[in-house]
DNA sequence: GAGATATACAAACGATCGGTCGTTAATGTA
DNA sequence: TACATTAACGACCGATCGTTTGTATATCTC
């Protein structure tokens, strides 16, 4: 075969491999997933992976990385382009519950799947994981602030307990829509937190009424 | 060794390392713990399990059963010594905060660690979970359904909607207070259930007020 | 065009995986 | 007392794990 463009050949198999695993890894985890069978799944050979990556944990961590790039285009750019405040903080809610409802990743979230995982395994990925998870709730908060700074939300909210809020209604939709089919799931997560910042919120036509 | 009640022993190691195993699963999950390790824990020989257990699926179920056992003394028992009512919901939740702020698992929650591992991946093992965690959630509902036929709920409640907000609000207390050390997320879940309970019910006085 | 570099592979490594086999010793049953 | 059962073990099995090595070929650099 003439031109394949090595290098340029060599990144774009590089893309592919990493989406594959972010994709698998949601689903069985990023340990419990084993280089043969993501060498089967990606029609390539187990040692050809270390042409790119020195070890399987150089591997973990592109593949953090890669879903972390992906939940921000996916989750965070598209609430940006709703405005500042209480309306760009629900919208982020949105759009979290649509990445999750049009099944993006097989296993629903790649975060949750590997954080149960990495929990108390400390380590560089450990580490690379529970980085990522605070800057996106660091992220909801710096939202909350926003809103009550624009008088969007009542003064006495506690912004760090209303960002748990959240993230934790949008987050468990992922095992509860994986126990109970159908999309009953995703409306309680949905009107959970529409209702309590409908009720904080001084002008609650600013967000859709149910 | 004379005496040593060989079927009162066997059930005792039996218990034993079923035991561990529930603690150790909590950590790594059901699958990521090996035979091997397993049985270097136990300060046992890796093939003395299978004096037990026919193979390792069935010390999965049988693990799965002992946690259910366990959840059901430590926190559903303890929850039902309260009034049935908006009372029992709420001592159910603190029940539950208080089983993982008193660390009973390394882990911090058997289930939510096997969950994420089973969730797709088909089998008696992924039913047996399923099941108790659907058990579960039928119980809280049952108790949000006699709060409002106790009138201590408003009628227009949504029994299904409540007890999704409450088990997401408790259980994601398990990978953020990991997250973040400190037992700020352990009060944000608290408060979050207390103060939409108080609102939804006609005598909030029946309930602390903070 | 020569030499370094990069992609990708098959084959094989030691370690560990879940699981089997045969054995020993103590217990329960007759 | 005779015999089946049970707990527990060490040794070993084939399979798979993550990784190393060596090789072939095509691309980039000079």
């Amino acid at each position: 075969m003439t031109h394949d463009g090595r290098r340029l050949r060599g990144s774009r198999s590089r893309e592919a491999i990493l989406e594959r695993t972010v994709s698998l890894a949601s689903v069985e985890g990023l340990d419990g997933l084993s280089l043969g069978r993501l060498a089967a799944a990606t029609g390539t050979s187990k040692s050809g992976f270390f042409a790119h990556w020195r070890d399987k944990e150089q591997l973990q961590l592109d593949a953090v990385e890669w879903a972390a790039r992906q939940w921000t285009e996916l989750v965070v750019a598209p609430a940006l382009r709703a405005p500042a405040g209480v309306r760009r903080l629900f919208a982020l809610h949105e759009a979290r519950l649509k990445f999750y409802s049009d099944g993006v990743l097989p296993g629903g979230c790649f975060f949750f799947a590997v954080h149960a995982e990495f929990d108390d395994r400390p380590g560089p990925v450990h580490d690379r994981i529970a980085r990522a998870m605070r800057d996106w709730l660091k992220f909801v908060r710096r939202q909350v602030d926003e809103a009550v700074a624009l008088g969007e939300l009542a003064g006495s909210t506690d912004p760090a307990q209303l960002a748990y809020e959240i993230d934790a209604l949008g987050e468990m939709v992922v095992p509860h829509s994986r126990l109970h089919e159908g999309q009953a799931v995703f409306a309680h997560a949905r009107r959970a937190v529409l209702q309590r910042l409908r009720a904080l919120c001084p002008h609650p036509d600013l967000l859709p009424e149910d």
